[in-house]
DNA sequence: TATAAAAACTAGCAACGCTATATATGATGT
DNA sequence: ACATCATATATAGCGTTGCTAGTTTTTATA
């Protein structure tokens, strides 16, 4: 029995009525972890602010930690916008120096989705076949702010992201005083500037 | 009435017991996270390892954050000490790569002691009056790394422990390859020799 | 309109952090 | 040596969590 149109458009309602709800959860879980953090991130308040029952998120997502994978990868996939963008129209001429703010910027505005970006290693892998095309797609930003394909390059963008990453994460847990901070990011970037001269 | 000498050996040994008891409980939890990871530190699994009903580690410490920030500060403590002693006797003429390299073995070798000491910033601030001294020192060590009081000092040695823990911390969960690592050790150091010269 | 399938809900389990209350232990004064 | 009182420890239970088995409702199809 062959579908028929009828079928098809009722099939692709479902879909979309399926990815809207996926999208209202995720959009909560950021929202409410913005505002309480994480830990008040439970599946009860989710499926109270989505109006439905709980076992429809786990039907979407299949645990509370899926959800949080879900808003990681939504994570690097605007990060890495954020620093195409950045990396693109250059302010000031150094590149780097753009990335950076931008990557700081990024971390400083959404501090729990930074990180829960950075707390799921195992559900979200790098380095590794599942890795999500999100996260491949953030970490070529910095590859692209050093030329050429040799492992030099490789390790400059590995430690220009580790450098702003622990920036970043220092400055979230209050272990950074937020006086220096323009200094700190001039200082970096100059030392990143280095090799290439 | 004065206390007498029998009161004092008492009040003494009572001391001594608790002490050992709450070195007892700090000592199960690492044992525990470093072994199946934090989320399996719970306080019953705490108060069976060491034979006491759960209250009595609320008597301790107030709270399982509580317990965590023990041994995060234990951490801090040990770390520092590595760090001194790297910084002191220096193999191969480079101190900040030795350091460097103590810093990321004590990272590696202690991954849930290392997590645990980064993913409490409220129950353990920093550049606060209420920072305990083990973070202070720790610390310092980079502050000894580069000569000077200037504001310049101040941000190379933030710089260089930013860029550390981001290594350290895209390590851990598994977003660098472990292949390069000896290379971007080297690399690292040498982008923060250069200011020196 | 009857039937099958899909979707959603109710209700409950085990485990968690934490604490009010009760019991046992041990030091003190006569 | 014994009664007293404080301190130390244990029992039992509350509210909340992540998660799921079983049931009911809704929706599409014949």
């Amino acid at each position: 029995m062959a579908t028929t149109p009828a079928a098809n458009r009722i099939a692709e309602r479902k879909l979309r009525d399926k990815q809207a709800r996926r999208a209202q959860i995720i959009s909560a879980a950021r929202r409410i972890a913005e505002l309480d953090g994480w830990s008040n991130v439970t599946v009860r308040r989710l499926s109270d602010e989505i109006s439905y029952s709980q076992p429809v998120l786990y039907a979407h997502f299949g645990s509370r930690e899926g959800i949080l994978a879900a808003v990681a990868i939504q994570g690097f996939q605007e990060l890495g916008l954020a620093l195409e963008k950045a990396r693109k129209r250059v302010k000031r001429g150094n590149t780097a120096e753009s990335v950076a703010a931008a990557y700081l910027e990024f971390a400083a505005s959404s501090p729990a989705l930074y990180e829960v970006m950075f707390s799921l290693s195992l559900s979200v892998p790098f380095d590794d076949p599942a890795t999500p095309p999100e996260l491949r797609f953030a970490f070529s930003q910095f590859l692209e702010l050093f030329p050429g394909q040799s492992s030099k390059a490789e390790v400059l963008s590995e430690l220009f992201w580790a450098s702003l990453h622990g920036v970043a994460e220092l400055t979230r847990t209050k272990r950074f005083p937020p006086s220096r901070r323009k200094e700190r990011v001039r200082t970096l970037v100059e030392l990143f500037s280095f090799p290439k001269r």
